[in-house]
DNA sequence: TGGTACACTTGACCTTGGGTACAGTGACCC
DNA sequence: GGGTCACTGTACCCAAGGTCAAGTGTACCA
């Protein structure tokens, strides 16, 4: 009767990470039962249990998986467009095409982010998680911040602006897109408003008709 | 033993609604028990079960009560708006400038939203819930979008724009930097990014310097 | 004055789900 | 052939959501 299948190394714990994220993504993390996971991937809570101590280390271990994915994910997108060009403005309006370009191309609603999904659930986390998000938003802040800054060298804004917002305003636009998009179920909501930004970072540092 | 208060009507169910607010708003629906919101409040389980039929019932009412609440606050900026100019632009940016004193006037980090609270719970809220979030941001976006729309019949934007868009980035950028104001813990967050979004109207509609 | 509706209380009980504990057990590795 | 890894299986605890039925003081109304 017990059938026992060949050891899989990280494998099940990767499974069920995977499934737990996008679970969660779907549902929320409340929503989202230890039973149902082990069910999907096919194992025991006792098996459930040996990988993660309990329900926060799953969550921090899928936070952790994703800020290196993301990472990744945005380095490559800033690759591509330097491809493209050398001047900072340009290079940032290709980006913020290729960005938009990606949310477009996603098939639904953006499933949403993780980090604001964590946000309104303080007290269900440890610090640990809540330290993760911080970092997580604080990299993709001083990454805007820093091409801004560029750009800013390169081409003057044409007024007085505050660059950290502005590149703050990238992260807050994402998020809140995400929010609102799932909520009035809108998918173009995220595209739009990062080409509403785009239009934004054009009209201050560069001369548009 | 049996100590009975007077008849207090809808009292109790309002104290239990707001202590459930503020609870939720602290540390999400999921980490609020029941048993601590009668506590709070000095009922039983039976009186709270008599008063919402279950816990979605609970946040239904809040939203709801909520709804009428910002309704109100949002006529009220854009009517002290309207007492200082009758020029469209002016009093959009006169809301902005008082919008944005209000959140920067708050003691902490904004509370957060409701609506981006639920949104990230779905399977944990009835159909009721998710429409009436849905109808929240909708009326923002409706209400400023009749804004955007007389201010861009009065002063023609300068370059080709979205104003739905634009009536949604506000929106957009209220709950997401919310969440980035309470993830990174800064304060200054939401204010100055409402700030930011002034400065963009103004660009595309005025002639600033 | 008496009746009825309201706003609860009390307490017993059920279920789900997170979490613990611990003794196995097959596969693989040295 | 011994140890470790990656589990299984079982049994059990606790918190919290939720149900049910019977009772009780208060207020209002006829």
């Amino acid at each position: 009767m017990t059938f026992i299948k060949p050891r899989s190394t990280a494998t099940t714990r990767d499974r069920l990470l995977t499934a737990a994220e996008m679970a969660i993504l779907d549902k929320g993390f409340a929503a989202t039962s230890i039973e149902e996971l082990i069910v999907e991937v096919g194992i025991t809570k006792g098996g459930f249990f040996y990988h993660f101590k309990d329900k926060s280390a799953l969550i921090e271990a899928i936070l952790e998986r994703h800020l290196v994915a993301e990472e990744v994910w945005l380095d490559d997108l800033f690759a591509s467009a330097a491809k493209e060009t050398e001047e900072p403005l340009a290079q940032f309006l290709v980006f913020l095409r290729l960005l938009q370009e990606q949310m477009a191309a996603l098939p639904d609603v953006h499933p949403g982010c993780l980090i604001a999904a964590t946000c309104f659930q303080e007290r269900l986390f440890t610090q640990t998680v809540h330290d993760l998000a911080q970092q997580n938003l604080l990299n993709w802040r001083s990454r805007f911040h820093a091409r801004l800054t560029a750009i800013a060298k390169v081409d003057p804004p044409r007024y007085q602006i505050d660059l950290e917002a502005m590149a703050d305003m990238l992260v807050v636009l994402v998020d809140g897109a995400i929010i609102l998009s799932k909520t009035v179920r809108e998918k173009e909501v995220l595209p739009r408003q990062i080409a509403l930004y785009a239009c934004f970072v054009a009209g201050v540092f560069g001369d548009v008709g």
